[in-house]
DNA sequence: GAATGTCTGTTGGAAATCCAACGGGAGGGG
DNA sequence: CCCCTCCCGTTGGATTTCCAACAGACATTC
């Protein structure tokens, strides 16, 4: 996410990164860039590529995600001020990493420099993007059948496509990996849909077609949307 | 969220109102207080209850969530820079809200006043401490199987309290709604968790016993970490 | 043109989920 | 104590999903 200095120039940038104390670091290949329990400070992947790994108390590990030249990481735990990083963070090829501190992009130099709000704005907005696209996901994936999935996706791009047509940005594979279900099983379901008149697809390109009503032949409970969804 | 003015005492918080401009504005049960469309703003509920709505262009019309006292909303837009919520905000009560200016809270007033920049410190650990809760709540419902989301959420659990034994914060039922699971199946997967002799639990506090070995007769192919997991 | 690889849709059997219903236990009033 | 409610676990049948395998369409390469 480039979008961290959007608006800055390379000329401005140099002069930048050094009132913020950004520091560039090379990792080798199995190097660990955090571990759990650090103190979190927000990274920025130059080139090369990262992996995020937890363990529980118990000795179980798994692999949060993977990283790559452009992305950024740590930059919730960073914002939220955490305390320590959950996650460790280690290259899976040699890498080169620009860390900086939150406590610099948050409190706005003495100097008052002009790039410093504009700093603070551009990470305001990758939160809140990223906000965005988490709660959409989890609108989708949320549904209990494929079909809804599918249609609460569709239905989703439609409005902001502003369109009964629209393209999606997924292959069939990606997604069905985004909302979570077979692709296979998915391919059925847009089948049934088009058979049934609901939609019209080709390739990535579809058309909404009709209001979805219950199927026929389903009665599946509605997940009640419960007022009282905590999130622990 | 009353954190938005953590740290900013009663007194100071009149005057940073007024810097704000921050509008308090009364809505009858029905009335809109945003419509699709509209420029985003902040939104924090003084009393009463809202209700998010969203309509594709077939008409579909579908409620995103209910929000109650304290609640803050239309951050996200707000702050992500987005020209028009894509939602409607209505209210289901008599309700009472707290309008602000997005503009107001990022661009420091003139007179560069201390809470400022308190606010702006509160607003991106809010944005990111949701972040984290959304990911999290991501991971633990992207796994396909019932038994694959209780492990990944006692895990995580486990992992936050920093020990084997711990507490969670919900009833069965509102587990079952935070995985996306249905209750039943659920109560009857952790049984079987327990008698393999995994966890222990009683009521709400749960023991992880053993690592995590792949079930006994599940041969369920693996959620391929894609790398090139794309978020439209 | 043939070979190859990628993407998509289809199909069938295995496995898991969902749903409804029931029963027991804990807790609160009356 | 009895009644009632809420929460939790269990069970069985209907439904859905998953998985593997395959076939057709299309593009690329040799």
């Amino acid at each position: 996410m480039e979008q961290l200095f959007a608006g800055i120039d390379e000329g401005e940038l140099s002069s930048l990164l050094g009132c913020l104390e950004a520091v560039r670091k090379r990792y080798k290949k199995g190097g660990m860039v955090f571990a759990a329990g650090d103190a979190p400070a927000v990274g920025m992947i130059l080139n090369g590529a990262l992996q995020v790994l937890a363990e529980d108390p118990m000795g179980n590990r798994t692999i949060i995600g993977r990283l790559g030249t452009g992305d950024l990481f740590g930059e919730a735990f960073a914002c939220a001020g955490a305390e320590h990083m959950p996650f460790s963070v280690e290259a899976v090829l040699d890498s080169e990493v620009l860390l900086i501190d939150v406590k610099k992009i948050l409190v706005t130099c003495p100097a008052a420099c002009p790039f410093h709000s504009r700093l603070i704005e551009n990470l305001m907005a990758i939160l809140a993007r990223k906000n965005i696209l988490l709660s959409a996901k989890i609108r989708h994936i949320s549904r209990r059948t494929t079909r809804e999935k599918l249609l609460s996706y569709l239905s989703e791009r439609s409005r902001e496509a502003g369109a009964r047509e629209f393209d999606i940005p997924f292959n069939r594979q990606e997604l069905a990996d985004y909302l979570c279900v077979d692709r296979s099983a998915m391919s059925a379901e847009l089948s049934r849909l088009r058979a049934e008149g609901l939609i019209e697809y080709a390739k990535n390109r579809f058309t909404l077609l009709r209001r979805a009503r219950a199927r026929p032949g389903a009665a599946r409970k509605a997940n009640l949307q419960s007022g009282k969804e905590r999130i622990p």
